[in-house]
DNA sequence: CCGGCTTTGTGAACGCGTGCACGAGCGCTA
DNA sequence: TAGCGCTCGTGCACGCGTTCACAAAGCCGG
């Protein structure tokens, strides 16, 4: 008999996609679709099928063949793994221009990620109000955290500034990041970092589009020459 | 002799961390350094040396043993290969909290992605200013992807219409896209597409957390029944 | 109750990415 | 000009992730 908690490591690449079974698995629930098979779900979510079932292997087998996957079971299983039977509350450190639309988006709030404070340097910024959060200082950093049992940074400040806001959450006992500025962050090993550098994606897209344009540069010109005669 | 445009492909991997090489090497050369090894290009990228030389080495042997790579030399390079030798003009499809944050954010013009037009489906939001830009109706989509040359854009509406979103762009001749809509897009696989999705980010680094407490909780009930008598 | 159909779960092979280790090449100094 | 020290470039081995392919296992119709 397999022990009820075999919690064996789940590998990164499976708990990256995890989240997107999820967000199809929920949308079918709400469509009444009760049960699902590894090739649907590997459809909706542009993977492989084989993909799907070893990802949903390391939850523990809860399919049953012929049939499929229930999905309510499913969404159950992946959000206790995922740690999302609770919510996971953020603070958000920079009130710029991203920091106030993130505060704005309702989207954290719903699926679980309510932000629990927004501040900045700046006193102009403290004291106004951003999606029903209001702005304060980034000295109450500390109480913020404490109070509202956060975990979880969102740094949304300049680059310049972006260190300093990784130092102060880490110090405050905050132990996971996401992080906007465009910088490496040095913090502690055991604190987790994700970054989301839009100019970084921007500049792999572009690089795919440089490619599209010589590669076909280079088959007008290739053509010419090496065109066989008329197989 | 090795032909000049030996366009071999370079591995995906490597293509995402070149952007991060560029910024530090770009900020370097503002300190006035003309001259960094690969030790000290990982130390500041955050990852290993070994790997820096065989990302360099995909463009060319542009360094000089015993010496190091010359930053500017570096930086061309860098920007040739991913296409950054000229702009790339981006269109935003969805005028709401976060279009408006990207069409304010500086960042994206700054980097060689001027926003060309920003666009929406709903009339009440058309004619409203953003970052400079006036926001227009989608329908126009056609006439500023054409008029300004536009292969890249980005879609920042809600979920329910990304996919419209992505079929009106890529009708419209864009073969980019940069996608916030959490959901997975159907189009032509010839169509690169990058998704950037918060919420899974944020899903990620709460199972992360999750595990973290999760771990905590069994060492200290492990410890109870486990540890040795006195070794 | 049995045979066929469907779908899961996973062993095994493959390929890509990473990191080590070291030879090759360059500059500096005496 | 010779020797020395430093750093690049890369062959090689290892490990992770992906995919194929198939046996195991459940359902259904006759």
């Amino acid at each position: 008999m397999p022990s009820e908690r075999q919690r064996r490591r789940i590998p990164e690449a499976t708990v990256e996609r995890l989240p997107v079974y999820l967000r199809i698995l929920a949308e079918q629930a709400d469509l009444a679709i009760d049960n699902i098979s590894s090739d649907r779900l590997a459809e909706l979510g542009g993977v492989n099928a084989a993909k799907v079932r070893k990802d949903l292997s390391y939850l523990g087998s809860y399919g049953t063949r012929g049939v499929g996957y229930e999905v309510s079971y499913l969404v159950y299983q992946i959000r206790r793994e995922l740690g999302l039977t609770h919510d996971w509350p953020v603070v958000i450190v920079g009130a710029g221009n991203l920091g106030q639309a993130l505060a704005g988006y309702g989207g954290f709030g719903e699926r679980g990620f309510p932000v629990a404070g927004i501040v900045d340097v700046d006193p102009a910024k403290v004291g106004s109000v951003l999606g029903g959060v209001r702005v304060r200082h980034i000295d109450e950093l500390a109480q913020i955290v404490q109070a509202k049992h956060v975990n979880i940074g969102v740094i949304a400040t300049p680059s310049a500034a972006a260190q300093d806001a990784a130092e102060r959450l880490v110090r405050v006992g905050v132990t996971s990041i996401m992080n906007f500025a465009p910088v490496v962050l040095s913090v502690p090993r055991s604190i987790e970092v994700r970054k989301v550098d839009l100019a970084v994606e921007l500049q792999i897209l572009s690089y795919h589009e440089q490619r599209k344009a010589s590669n076909a540069l280079r088959s007008v010109g290739g053509a010419a020459t090496t065109r066989p005669a008329s197989a």
